[in-house]
DNA sequence: CATGAATGAGGATTCATTCAT
DNA sequence: CATGAATGAATCCTCATTCAT
């Protein structure tokens, strides 16, 4: 109610006032642990602690709505985002890095919002698009282009660095993610995602780390 | 309603009558197209030519269609399986594998059921871990089980098998699964599941087959 | 149940069932009296005497629902037509036409009908435009052409026999239509419709009527 | 909020000050095109650039509001009321009428105002008399004074001049009112209302107009 | 007074399920 | 057994109305 507020604090509805995020965190808690069908809007509006008219104040219906948690939830996703330090060994960032992607793939959130985004993305096709370019892509992407200045710096060899980004993502995700995601185990234990993460990058570097005779063919 | 059906009618409807079998073609159809909420029992019945009463005769309710669907759907996946002939040399045995394995997830029908199974599977735990045993573990089984072979007779070098046979199921995945999942592309084209293929088969041989050195240690 | 009605009875919900029929019945009750935003889908069910439900198998929606009634007010409507005998001395025919016309018009039911399609009219156009050209169009376009035997006859000299009907009817309306309409009054009484319908005729044939020297021009 | 408001605050808000006219012109609007249900009240305090809530300031609900509009819409049509000039000759004053009353009837806004009440009519009765008798009641009694003073004058010998006013302005209705509120033609032009009441005219003053003999009967 | 955010009752519509035939 | 008409609970959404500021 202060003038320095005044500012901000016009903007109404639309942007990012209390009621709203209120919405959205009970929003997000529902759609992502009941799917889009599953959840109602009369459950939303119960978890978020407002009327259903509230929802359609801020939304201007249930997809839309959906679509908002979606996008916030990949941009969250998207912004956990790892940093590659050039000047750390391979080796070592490959780990954390793994283990961090891991940790990112297999708690309950990230799991839900997976799952509720590949089971929709038949319906809504543009919902998985933009799922997977900002969550998944985009970590690739970045990734990807690690890989490529250690290959210029010549200490890894690697053809394609797109596919060799997957690779090790898919590696680290071996016997942990689909488990997790059929329910079939909880959260994966830091140990078992460190014997995961090991294994894969041990088979990587296998693969990819540049020899001694590479470079010095001479 | 007349002694001369008598006879057949006592068997009742438990087994695989012919009815039973057209509804679940029908159910099958609908729901790995539209998912378990957007599926109708009005929809199934069309689709499989029935009245929606009948449908209650044979099944008591969505659910349970439901269920037997995904049963008999993670049952066809589990029997589609592979041979490893293990006469034949390890690397045509995993290019051949590889192949069929991608073909069987990333084509419409395999891709819809995964997609099915895994929006449902926060809501029916059961479901995701029946799906997941029949048709994800089954395959990996008897691959791991295949590289058990291997290592007893000493064309490969692995410590953990089971790890293994998932490394290579995900890294035949690597740039093909969840862009075609998420909506991202067509079905994969044989060149791309060959490439990637490859390039997974070279990686595991370069880190698992045994080296002339391992042989003789003495 | 006996053979004699298979034929008809197989057409299941489409023709003129009874169910059908109770709740068409009970739609025009509620539309008639509430027009159609004024009437609920539920109020209608109770009416009928059926479930909000049932009302769904039978019509599409509200609109054809209301479509369906309007259509079958508007073709019982124009049936109720008026027989113009030639034989009968003109005087008398416009009597008991204008008679008929008016208590057609100022009775609740008609008047609902006239009033619930005009305030429809609109929003939904094609509505309005059927049920003037089935009630009001096609009695007019009877009734002129009668007067066009008449003008061939000799009895009547008239310009423009559209016009004509249409002054007819609306001298028969004079004191009687709009006060009834807007609810001023009751329905007229045999009495007042007499006086205005005498009235109406005697002018009518005050302009029409051919003359003695129209006829014998020589 | 402060007391340099306070003065002109306080004179109420009952009688006709400038928000309340402002209101009642976006209420209008809104109203006589969308009737009474297909009018909100959002879209009305859009209309009239005020909040929702000044809307319950000025009117206790939408009824009332509703109300206040067919009140002075059918007061401003009362008023636009048609000069009788006695010393003007009859034919004339008749033409100059008719034309002036089927071009208030048969314009859009016209329209609408009787389409509106007319919907309504049935549900809230008080509004449908109110109506008829500030708009129709008032012109039709204005002008059967004005035939009174020509039959007192000699001029016209009428019998019932209520019922001859009305009979006048159904016959210059005849072809052109029912066709445009039940929408099919477009406002008629000039011509074709010149036309009827023409036609209207002739046949009023053929039943209507002192014959030479009638004023010497002596 | 003026606002507009918040409400909740009510409306149209869908759909899993039942039951008389 | 097979049917499909009938149901009514549940869903999404709208809107008149209220109230704190």
């Amino acid at each position: 109610m202060v003038e320095t507020q005044a500012a901000t604090s016009v903007q109404g509805h639309d942007e990012d006032c209390a009621k709203r995020r209120q919405i959205i965190k009970g929003a997000r808690t529902v759609f992502l642990e009941q799917g889009f069908d599953g959840a109602s809007m009369g459950e939303i509006a119960r978890a978020a602690g407002v009327s259903k008219g509230t929802l359609y104040v801020y939304f201007t219906d249930k997809n839309s709505l959906f679509c908002e948690i979606i996008e916030q939830e990949s941009i969250a996703q998207g912004m956990l985002s790892f940093d590659f330090m050039p000047e750390r060994d391979i080796e070592t960032t490959l780990k954390v890095f793994g283990t961090a992607y891991i940790k990112l793939l297999c708690n309950p959130r990230g799991a839900s919002a997976i799952r509720t985004v590949m089971a929709i993305a038949e319906r809504m096709p543009d919902i998985g698009r933009r799922y997977y370019e900002r969550v998944i892509a985009n970590s690739l992407g970045r990734f990807a282009r690690y890989l490529d200045q250690q290959v210029k710096s010549g200490t890894l060899v690697i053809d394609n660095c797109d596919l060799a980004a997957a690779q090790f993502t898919k590696l680290c995700q071996a016997t942990l993610f689909l488990p997790f995601i059929f329910q079939m185990t909880e959260t994966p234990s830091s140990e078992r995602i460190a014997e995961v993460v090991d294994s894969a990058t041990r088979m990587f570097l296998a693969a990819y780390r540049a020899k001694p005779d590479d470079a010095r063919p001479s």
